[in-house]
DNA sequence: TTCTTCATGTAATTAGTTACATGATTGA
DNA sequence: TCAATCATGTAACTAATTACATGAAGAA
């Protein structure tokens, strides 16, 4: 016979994500999806479908008790941190681990297999890029302006709010900018395939130092 | 009864991958896993057992062939990408889809969090952030190198890996060069706590553009 | 009245990870 | 000759996704 007392597994980064929600105020699980897509989601991007089943994790171990309300004949679960959900939270805080941001980007793969296609490809793969990183960075200057005027729904937080803000938009805007200067640099390119100027100008990017390039790329880009 | 001939479920992204690497020439598993780790892992991050699995979903579709040869008694497979597997890839190249960056980063979820902790365990993430993207910039710089200098194990494709290796360059310089000015940020920080210095701080830091604050940064940091 | 969006989930499937296994080669 | 690491996988498990279902409220 198997032992009675299962070992709980661990909870997942996700479980924690959610608590770190819910140390801010109690929420229904949609309220919880809803600020997820708002925050979390750009650093920490899940189904929302999962967002339903793991707070039930959460309240079997304790960390959360759940209330049901009903608005209509409809239920709805409003999920409060408990005390021992605060401790679990700071303890994740300080364990170490996972330090380094992970990139996943599908398009500079088809970007890096760009040769098994033509140039128009390459363009309109990182046109693309270019697209979506300025949808980025205007869904996150709204949220930086609204945050600078009122300080969010969560005003006592605002500094640690702008700590990670900052990353987000520094992100956003070191992605739209290589896809400006990518697009840029294949602007002659006829084909891509191989050619000594290319080798040329690729072997002059590798011993640009990123710091200088920045600034350069901007003050070309101005000057059209 | 069921039908005979099951409709093959759709190569996976990582499938493509694979694939890429295998139009450039042939691999044994082994290689390839290397191959990835010193490339494409880093925005493709799978674990390497993966890619032992995966090219038999590949020659199961003629996408690519296998040969076994022997070293001593040990058997080891080699792939080698077919006609059709170079349409196939082409043919993922062109389709759209998926154009932005995907960004996991638990660290950053930590530091969100950071209220339920110390300032001190707010520092312990960001230095060891720091310390990460360090070492990802050493790898980057070696890589870049090595590049400009040799051209690579493939320099006739050397105008193309500028393209993506820049993009990582420029993504672990925002990464690192945030940490670097969050770890100044929260230096006068007795706590992680509210505080109308902070806010205003913070405020400051939201209407600020990003494209002026790295320079600003690098300059303050400088004069130290 | 109908359509859309809000709101709250469940079920089935799978891509991926973790942990393990093992023979060959090299260096101390 | 012993340990490490190179080289090549397999098996079990699970976090997460995709697809589906459905009632209520508000807009057109």
């Amino acid at each position: 016979m198997q032992a009675v007392t299962q070992e709980p597994a661990p909870l997942t980064t996700t479980s924690y994500a959610l608590l770190s929600l819910l140390a801010l105020r109690p929420w229904t699980t949609y309220e919880l999806a809803k600020q997820m897509r708002r925050s979390l989601h750009w650093f920490w991007p899940r189904a929302e479908s999962k967002l339903y089943v793991e707070p039930r994790k959460l309240e079997a171990r304790g960390l959360v008790r759940s209330e049901t309300r009903y608005n209509g004949r409809r239920p709805s679960t409003v999920y409060t941190i408990t005390a021992a959900g605060r401790r679990a939270l700071t303890t994740w805080v300080r364990r170490p681990g996972n330090p380094g941001p992970v990139l996943e980007f599908e398009a500079l793969l088809r970007i890096f297999a760009a040769d098994a296609a033509g140039v128009d490809d390459l363009r309109a793969v990182l046109e693309s890029v270019r697209g979506e990183m300025e949808a980025s960075r205007a869904f996150g200057d709204a949220l930086g302006t609204e945050l600078a005027e009122t300080g969010g729904p969560f005003p006592d937080r605002v500094h640690i709010n702008a700590l990670v803000h900052r990353l987000m938009s520094l992100y956003v805007h070191a992605v739209h900018q290589w896809a400006l200067w990518a697009l840029d640099e294949i602007g002659d390119w006829g084909d891509t395939g191989p050619d000594p100027a290319k080798a040329d100008r690729a072997r002059t990017t590798f011993r640009t130092p990123i710091a200088r390039s920045a600034e350069e790329t901007a003050r070309r880009l101005a000057r059209r």
